[in-house]
DNA sequence: CGGCGCTGTATCGGATTTCTACATAGGGTG
DNA sequence: CACCCTATGTAGAAATCCGATACAGCGCCG
């Protein structure tokens, strides 16, 4: 887990139905293409996305084909823990638990 | 920010009063010690921890010296930014607004 | 007294990941 | 025809992570 993946995960997990495709995903993730789509083909061989072309005809579209993306059943556990984990981390308040400062230094 | 840089940020944060040494905040982060020692000292360079030795005689002390971080003013200001940046991308709830699906696939 | 484990700090090098460019390709506009 | 927009994607350099290894001294056990 890296934060540009927890990135990409964060979005597509805010409506796991919805299918997201790259261009859409670079907006609301704030990653360059260079970073998305690395991302999204290891989400892919990892089994946790889906992908597959829009079935559109780019003439009549007036716009290129895009490539949606959905999380699997799998992918939504795994991205839900992995966020979790994250949230874990960056605790509100001082969450902290365990260790009292384990000793004063000479200054 | 990465996750490793983000658990010291967090494990210095939970106390910026306390000292904390190497071994400490391996124990506290989980990270191995080939992480968290490069990390410390990016922390250091980008000025947001000093460190300084522990004055004690290791011989009488029964152990090595250690070395002591702790997060300098701007240092803590930096880490709360940085973990609430985390915190916001990590959402509890679905609070990820914005864009609506964007269309649906053929499927 | 030799070997092992513990405390502590630290570096090295391979693998992974990020990110800045660039590439491609078609549509619309001035 | 030049330029921008949508859209996906790769290349190469740089940063980062992490397992292995190093060093050094103390205490313990047989």
């Amino acid at each position: 887990m890296t934060i540009p993946v927890a990135k990409v995960l964060a979005a597509l997990l805010a409506d796991p139905e919805a299918p997201r495709y790259g261009l859409d995903l670079m907006k609301l993730t704030g990653l360059p293409s260079g970073t998305l789509y690395p991302v999204l083909h290891r989400l892919q061989a990892a089994g946790w996305l889906a992908a597959d072309w829009e079935e559109v005809d780019p003439v009549a579209a007036g716009r290129p084909a895009r490539r949606y993306y959905l999380l699997t059943p799998e992918g939504v556990r795994a991205a839900r823990q992995a966020l979790a984990e994250l949230r874990a981390l960056a605790p509100d308040g001082r969450a902290w638990g365990g260790a009292e400062p384990t000793g004063a230094p000479a200054w």
